[in-house]
DNA sequence: TAGATACGACGAACTAT
DNA sequence: TAGTTCGTCGTAT
């Protein structure tokens, strides 16, 4: 046994009892190896009013709970009530004491920390730490006993393993894929063969193939486990056979078994493995707030890396794997190995990996957390919080009543202009938070003290001096700028998800802090900027055709060129900036943050109509701008970014813009479309895809068209024998036919071509064609004129 | 294992007649 | 049957 300082990097965190009492394992990876920390006879801890004191301390004795001390302390609660702990040496009494205190309506303040995260919390530790302790070396690991961790610093290179497992429809498992940096192999039931195939490990049934992948795992010992939809499907799969074959699914570090989680509310399922981290592509993608009509490997890889396979059907797809386990192995691992290697290209690609890690240094979040937008906040306010000397609210205790707008939408202007610039406001509510002050417990300092505090919106008041939020968000906006200059794009993505994430919890009831007073100050603050940002412009002799949120759209006259356009964007530029900056230092006597930029220059811009009427739309438009010397067509919230709209409509769409953009004659182009269409050479075209929310049995009050067609294609897979496909959610693609909506698979009646000319081309023709003086049907007038006997 | 609101389009269902 | 409201989805910011 010895005792030196090391450095490392968290990967997995976990409280439990003990007969000794609770202990914490952190498993952490050193450049040199593995590490298991112990901390043992770590207290549970949260706290009550000491005027319920007594009563709680006599509750708790009466129902034989025990407390391990009770201590008043220099802490107090949002309402300036003073508080004590009670600790607990047992996770259990801990959960027992919570229960029947919150039961007879005494308040548990912070009662929903395990003690794992409040001792990293309180460390101000997130994923790099530094450690000492009594060290035990294992084999492959060294267990760490009485260990002391503080925040540190680590330069370590985790290992990766990107997985994949076959089977049948049943679950019987086939083969299991893993590709790493400097490994690639799959695990293959059957008798060898001499196939030409180098990766190919032959086992000869379920039982061994199970037992080879755990031999693997410690073999390779990875870090982190990587895949696609991994954990409920794949890691779960693999419990599930090593149970029915009464194998140990000994996976962790220390030979332990994963500890399986599953959510109440959802299907979603978490695991647990000592010392490694499980990452699923597509969970991890929507953190990182991407999106994609669908979530499937193929589409994913496909729209990212311009590979993969083509969408399948499902159920072809089943048939192949097993027709190929029985008589193509050499294919079936090669599938079984690509798709190993296409989650991998993935996390490449848009440096998931990194982002990940990024996260969890950053928030103090475990790696593997999905969504925590509230427990990021948390974990870097509440120690802040405690130093100050106040305990945090619970759940539920801002007042809910009182509701705060979202952002500003401007009526829009409609028409077809030349030379419309934008102008944004770079992170406008960080930027808002951090010039006024806006912070929950600035709240409640600023109240005490009104008149020298800066005022807010409902009555609201912020400290100048008593805050914490400004500057977490300052020293993020700071670490940000320097990621752009290191041009360190996954690092400057997770800080701008965080920033904006700091708003949008704060009007969230599922926060502690919350409180609409917080987010009004935010929001009704951003109303006031646009509105007075505006008028500045308008006073300057231009006209503002559009706004939302954090955006102002001007038009600068139909004459100017290009270069006269540039000058004038970043002339407003300049000028809107100084303007707030005096006129915030004069109304608030602080610094502004707010900064306005001249992003874009539309040389042609469509604002469209309320379909039907004059009135300007909101969150639709089209522009053309030029970016280095090519045309590029803009579209928001227009039919040609709507995953719902059919491929006929959208080219028909973008044609059409680019034509009238550059005012060239479209009433051939529109006449010949139609024509085409009739005469059924776009039928590839006229696909809908839409999403099926919920569980099909729930359609109730209405059955839109993709719920019809998706109870049309179920009723016959049923009649046949086939299994059903749209019940549990899902998406679907269906073309509107003389008898309804049908799917491709279950298409019986003539496709109605007028259905989509009316619905789909004459609609997008009349969202632009007016505002050249003309209309859809004035151009297909024309056409029946040309045949009088009709 | 809790970021937000604002908005438009479509088609089904409902309502007044 | 015409006009209106409601349910649903997808999108902007």
């Amino acid at each position: 046994m010895h005792n030196s300082i090391s450095n490392g990097f968290l990967l997995t965190r976990h409280s439990k009892d003990t007969r000794q009492g609770i202990s914490v394992t952190l498993w952490v990876k050193t450049k040199e190896k593995p590490v298991k920390l112990v901390i043992q006879n770590e207290l549970a801890v949260f706290f009550v009013e000491n005027n319920h004191v007594d009563q709680a301390r006599q509750l708790l004795a009466l129902n034989n709970i025990t407390t391990t001390k009770i201590s008043s302390l220099a802490l107090k609660t949002f309402n300036q009530q003073a508080v004590s702990g009670i600790y607990f040496s047992f996770l259990r009494d801990f959960y027992q004491a919570r229960e029947l205190l919150t039961q007879l309506g005494i308040k548990c303040y912070e009662d929903d920390f395990r003690p794992d995260d409040r001792y990293l919390m309180e460390r101000f530790i997130t994923a790099d730490l530094s450690f000492v302790g009594n060290v035990i070396e294992k084999d492959k690991y060294d267990e760490i006993l009485n260990s002391r961790c503080k925040p540190g610093q680590s330069t370590v290179k985790l290992s990766v393993a990107s997985i994949d497992i076959e089977c049948s429809m049943e679950g019987q498992l086939y083969s299991i894929g893993i590709y790493t940096q400097d490994q690639q192999k799959v695990l293959m039931i059957g008798d060898p063969q001499a196939l030409d195939v180098s990766y190919l490990e032959w086992v000869k049934d379920e039982k061994a193939l199970l037992k080879a992948f755990i031999a693997w795992i410690h073999e390779y010992d990875p870090d982190i486990l990587i895949g696609w939809n991994v954990i409920n499907f794949d890691m779960t799969l693999l419990q599930k056979r090593c149970d029915l074959h009464q194998i140990t699914f000994a996976i962790g570090r220390d030979s332990s078994i994963p500890y399986w989680r599953k959510n109440k509310a959802s299907e979603q399922r978490y695991v647990e493995i000592a010392g490694r981290v499980v990452l699923d592509g597509i969970d991890l993608l929507k953190t990182a707030t991407y999106n994609f009509p669908s979530f499937s490997l193929d589409n994913v890889a496909n729209t990212l890396l311009g590979i993969g396979k083509k969408v399948e059907d499902v159920d072809n797809r089943v048939q192949e794997i097993t027709h190929n386990f029985h008589h193509d192995k050499a294919a079936l691992a090669r599938y079984n190995l690509e798709d190993c290697r296409l989650v991998w290209l993935i996390f490449e690609k848009t440096q998931l990996l990194e982002f990940a890690i990024l996260r969890a240094q950053l928030t103090g979040l475990a790696i593997d957390r999905i969504g925590g937008s509230v427990a990021a906040f948390t974990n870097l306010y509440l120690p802040k919080l405690h130093r100050s000397g106040y305990v945090a609210p619970n759940m539920g205790d801002g007042n809910s009543d009182l509701v705060s707008p979202g952002g500003y939408v401007m009526d829009s202007i409609p028409g077809l202009y030349n030379n419309v610039l934008v102008l944004d406001f770079k992170s406008l509510y960080p930027s808002i938070i951090r010039t006024f002050n806006i912070d929950p417990m600035g709240l409640i300092e600023g109240l005490k003290q009104p008149e020298t505090a800066i005022a807010g919106f409902d009555g609201a008041y912020f400290s100048r001096e008593h805050h914490f939020l400004p500057r977490i968000i300052e020293s993020l906006w700071l670490e940000r700028d320097k990621a752009k200059q290191d041009k360190n794009a996954a690092l400057s993505q997770a800080i701008k998800i965080i920033m904006n994430s700091f708003y949008g919890i704060l009007g969230s009831t599922g926060c502690r802090f919350f409180d609409p007073r917080l987010s009004g100050s935010i929001t009704k603050r951003s109303h006031q900027i646009l509105t007075t940002t505006r008028d500045w412009i308008e006073n300057e002799g231009y006209r503002v055709i559009y706004g939302d949120t954090d955006s102002i759209f001007v038009h600068v006259g139909n004459e100017k060129t290009a270069s006269e356009c540039q000058v004038l964007g970043e002339q407003l530029q300049g000028f809107i900036n100084k303007q707030w900056q005096s006129k915030i230092t004069h109304d608030y006597q602080v610094v502004s943050k707010l900064e306005i930029e001249f992003e874009t220059h539309f040389i042609k811009f469509l604002m469209p109509t309320i379909r039907g009427l004059d009135v300007g739309t909101k969150k639709r438009y089209a522009g053309l701008v030029l970016a280095d010397g090519e045309q590029k067509l803009v579209f928001k919230g227009l039919e040609s970014v709507r995953t719902d709209w059919t491929e006929l409509a959208k080219e028909f769409q973008q044609v059409l813009y680019k034509k009238i953009f550059n005012n060239e004659p479209i009433s051939d182009y529109v006449k010949e479309i139609v024509a085409k269409t009739l005469a059924g050479e776009f039928d590839d075209k006229l696909i809908y895809r839409k999403r099926i929310r919920r569980q099909l049995k729930d359609y109730i009050k209405n059955v839109p068209p993709h719920v019809k067609a998706a109870r049309h294609a179920d009723e016959l897979n049923q009649a046949q024998g086939k299994p059903l496909k749209y019940q549990n959610k899902g998406w679907i693609e269906y073309y509107i036919t003389l008898n309804g909506p049908q799917t491709k698979q279950h298409l019986s009646a003539p496709l109605d071509y007028q259905f989509y000319i009316d619905r789909q081309l004459a609609t997008v023709a009349d969202a632009i064609l007016p505002f050249i003086n003309t209309s859809y049907s004035a151009i297909t007038d024309t056409q029946l004129n040309l045949f009088p006997s009709l």
